[in-house]
DNA sequence: GATCAAATGTTGTCATTGACAACACTAGCA
DNA sequence: TGCTAGTGTTGTCAATGACAACATTTGATC
C-alpha cells in the first residue's frame, strides 16, 4: 500500500454511509472510520475539518442523489404534471427506505443546523425542484387557487413525514406484514391524485 | 447543601430539557449536567444507567406531556369528531414549536431505536389516542371506506412532517415573515377538514 | 433510640474520542 | 533537480461515558 491512499475522502464518505446504515449516525467515529480504511487516526483531518464537516459532506452527496432520484421518478412518470408530482412523493419514501444512510444523514439534527454553503446550495436545489413540480401540478388543477406555500408545505410534510414513519417503524412492527410500497402509494394518493384523470374522477364523486 | 440532593433525577431531566432546547441533543453531556446542578460527575449514574437511558426518560416524560397536550386540544375543540381531529393536528405543530426540547427528544434517532419498556408504553398510548380519534373522524364521514391504517399514516405523517418542517426551518428563513400558526392551520385543513360542516361544504363544491 | 441495609453521592480511574500540532513522505510543477 | 503544496503519521491533550470502590444518608425494624 502506498503512503498516499489516493481517494481517502471518498473512502471515508463511503464507509461512513455503511456505518450509518448499519448502526446509525451516533455510532460514527472518525477514528473508527480511519481504522476501518487502514489509515492513521489523524488522516481524516486532511479532508474534513471535523466530524460535522464529514456529516455535511455526506449529506451534500445525499441531496445530490436524492434530487437525481426524485427527478428520475418524475421523468419516468411522463408528462402529466399531477402524475409527476405523485411519483415524486412516492420516490421520497422509496429513497428513504432504500438509501437510509443518506436520508438519515441529511435529516440528522446535527446536519440540519449546519450552515455549510455547499450543503445549503444542494438543499435549495432540491426545494426548488419540488416547488417547480408543485406549481405545475397546481396549474394542472390540483387545488387551484390555494396559497402555493401552503400546498408545498402540506405535500412535502406528508411525504417526508411518511418516509420518516416508514423508516422508524420499519423494524418496530407497526407495519408488520404490510406491503409498504402499496401502503405508501395509497398515502401519497391522499396527498396528490395519481393523475389529472384521477383528480377529475374524484371531483365527480 | 445536603449530601443528598433530594430529587436529582428530576433536576437532571429538567436541566437536560433546557440544554436540548438551547443547544440540541448533541450538546448533552452527563458530566456537564452534573456540574450545572452541582453534584459530582458520578452522581447521575445512580439515576440513569447511561446517557441513552436519560434520553429515554426525557422522551417518556415528553410523550406524557405530548399526549396530555393533544388530548386537551381535542377536548377544547368540542364534540365534533372531525373538529377534534383537526385540532389535534394543529396541536402537534404547536407542541413542537412551544416545547422543542421534548419534541426533539422523542424524535431523536437515538431515542427512536430504544426498547425501553416505559417509553414504548407511552408511545403506544399516544398512538392509540390518535388512532381512536382518527377512527371517530372517519366514522363521522372523513374518507369513509378507506383503509384506516392508510388514513392514520397519512394524517400522522402530514402533522409530524409539518411540525418537523416548521421546527427545522424556523430560523432558516423559509417561513420568514409568515404567520406560522395560520400557515399550520391551513396545512392541517388539507389533511382533515376543520369540522363536519366544512367537510360537507367541501364535498358540495 | 440503636442497628443495619438500601439508596444516594463522591472520588478515582480507564478507554475512547475529537481536535490539534509537529513531523514525514509524496507528487507534480518550475 | 529542487521546491512547494498536498497528504498521511505520530504524539498529545482535554472531555467524556462508564465503571468500581468508598462515603454518607435515610428509613425501616427491632
Amino acid at each position: 500500500m502506498t503512503y498516499h491512499h489516493g481517494n481517502l475522502r471518498q473512502a471515508l464518505l463511503d464507509r461512513a454511509a455503511e456505518v450509518i446504515a448499519a448502526q446509525g449516525v451516533e455510532a460514527l467515529s472518525l477514528r473508527a472510520l480511519a481504522r476501518d480504511i487502514g489509515v492513521s487516526h489523524g488522516a481524516p483531518a486532511r479532508h474534513f475539518k471535523d466530524k460535522k464537516s464529514l456529516l455535511s459532506a455526506l449529506a451534500t452527496e445525499g441531496y445530490e442523489r436524492f434530487t437525481a432520484f426524485i427527478s428520475a421518478a418524475a421523468e419516468a412518470a411522463g408528462v402529466d404534471p399531477i402524475a409527476r408530482y405523485n411519483a415524486m412523493g412516492r420516490a421520497v419514501i422509496r429513497f428513504a427506505l432504500t438509501q437510509p444512510a443518506y436520508y438519515t444523514a441529511f435529516n440528522h439534527p446535527d446536519v440540519i443546523q449546519q450552515t455549510d454553503a455547499d450543503l445549503r446550495k444542494r438543499h435549495k436545489e432540491y426545494l426548488s425542484i419540488v416547488q417547480q413540480a408543485a406549481t405545475q401540478a397546481q396549474a394542472a388543477g390540483w387545488h387551484k387557487g390555494l396559497d402555493p406555500l401552503v400546498l408545498m408545505t402540506f405535500s412535502s410534510a406528508a411525504a417526508t413525514g411518511a418516509a420518516q414513519m416508514f423508516s422508524d417503524f420499519h423494524k418496530s412492527g407497526l407495519f408488520d406484514g404490510k406491503n409498504i410500497e402499496a401502503l405508501a402509494e395509497q398515502v401519497i394518493n391522499l396527498v396528490v391524485p395519481a393523475s389529472t384523470a384521477a383528480l377529475h374522477n374524484h371531483l365527480e364523486d
